[in-house]
Order: structure tokens, then C-alpha cells, then sequence
DNA sequence: CCAATGATTCGATAAATGTTGAAATATAGA
DNA sequence: TCTATATTTCAACATTTATCGAATCATTGG
């Protein structure tokens, strides 16, 4: 993955309604949501909920797939997964960080929610 | 972590510049990077970094120590573990996540860069 | 105290992003 | 084919974000 594919990624995410959307579809899991159900659970009117999908895909995000008058949307979670890792690229200098509690992922209970 | 901390922090990280400084802080460690230099390596006035800084500072992704006439600024490894877990979070629904390959994080050679 | 150094704040301006109704497109069923 | 449903595209407007020189603040050494 590469700096402007990741930087697209993050700005898609740092969007209250596009942060609710992913969350949801990365729950939802391969089965995916169509985008009306996205915009209703997340209360946005269909335009703006296409304006937003239509950013997550841009971005890598997100896959969408129609079926029927349905237009499904699901996380791509490689690109989920890249996104992460650019960002721990090297952390902390080297191999160190490796079994640094300091760069070690938190335990869940300390950042769930 | 809460949504509109979230949002704050993946808002500071999609911006060229706040992204370039974030990574060249989680490669350096503990040790930090005064401002300047900051600015030098990645080729922006003092006053841009100052105001890029203070985002990255304002959603908690770096802490910054004053060092004589130098302000040291340092990556949050525990900001940055608790975004990526809130992205991450009820993955695929639930437990089936845990060893789904589609879930599974990237190998660094499909990843880095 | 004064000058030099490192950094931030302020203010004006430019550019990008978010919002949403109305119109257009695609599909399904009678 | 006509109608209803699902979604996207368009356009206008409001809001937010980025840039950076000049001024200001903080620290150090002479």
C-alpha cells in the first residue's frame, strides 16, 4: 500500500458517518449491507450515504456488489490490514519493538469502545 | 477510545505531511524529534509543522516533553494500538474472526511500503 | 539584560470536504 | 410497458482544513 492510498483510507475513516458505516460493515463480515440499510441504521439520507460509500471504495475500503435493486457494500479487510501495518511500519527503529511491550498491541479491554 | 477521539486521530493522520511526521516518530521511538528537525526532514516552515504537530498532539497520537530551547515530539504507541483495535473491533461479527484468514492481518511483504 | 535560537500563535487567503433535494439510472414485477 | 424500489449523480451552498509570513513567547549563554 502506498502513502496516497493511505492517506485516502484514513480521510475516508475520519468521518463521523463513514467511521459508522465501516464499523458496520466490518461486523456485517463478508455478507455485506446494501447501502439503503446503511443509510437508515446510520440516519443519513441515501445521497449523502452514497456520497460517503462512494469515498470508502475510492478508497480500498470497501467492495460493492449488486444484487438485484440492491447494491451490497462489505469491508475489504486486506486493505484494512495494510493500512494498519504502513503505519507500524518500523515501529519504534527496528527489531526491538518486536517484543516491546511499549509497541505491542494494547489488550483488548484497554481499547475496546 | 471513544468515536470522536477516533475521528480526531484518523483525521490527524490523512494529511501528507502529519502521516510523514507520525511515521518518522514511530521509527524513532522514545527518543522523539524536536520540532525543527521535523520540519527539515520533511520540508515544510516551522509554523506548518507547529500547526501539524498540534493536531497529531491535540488527538493524542503524539506527546511532546520541552528539551532546553527543543520541543521533543514522540509517537503514542498506545493511541495508536487503541485506534487500530477500535477499527478492528467485533471483526467479522465475532469469534469466527479469530482465525478467518479474510480477517487474519496481512503478511508485511503483501503490506509494507 | 541582550542577542540568538527554537517553537508557537495569529491572521489572511486558498483549497478541499460535507450536505442534501431533485433528477437520472438500473432492476424487478404486474 | 408502466410503476415501484434501490441507488447514484448533479449542483449549489456551507463548513472545515491547509498554508505560511510576521509577530510573539520561551530558553540559553554571554
Amino acid at each position: 500500500m502506498q502513502a496516497d492510498l493511505v492517506i485516502r483510507a484514513l480521510g475516508a475513516l475520519a468521518q463521523e458517518h463513514r467511521l459508522a458505516a465501516f464499523r458496520l460493515l466490518v461486523q456485517a463480515g463478508a455478507a455485506g449491507i446494501p447501502a439503503g440499510a446503511l443509510a437508515e441504521r446510520i440516519g443519513v439520507p441515501p445521497s449523502s450515504m452514497s456520497f460517503h460509500l462512494a469515498q470508502l471504495a475510492n478508497a480500498g475500503l470497501v467492495t460493492q456488489r449488486r444484487e438485484s435493486r440492491s447494491i451490497i457494500y462489505a469491508a475489504d479487510y486486506a486493505a484494512m490490514n495494510g493500512l494498519m501495518a504502513y503505519l507500524t511500519e518500523n515501529c519504534c527503529g527496528g527489531l526491538p519493538c518486536e517484543d516491546a511491550a511499549a509497541c505491542a498491541p494494547a489488550k483488548p479491554e484497554e481499547t475496546v469502545l
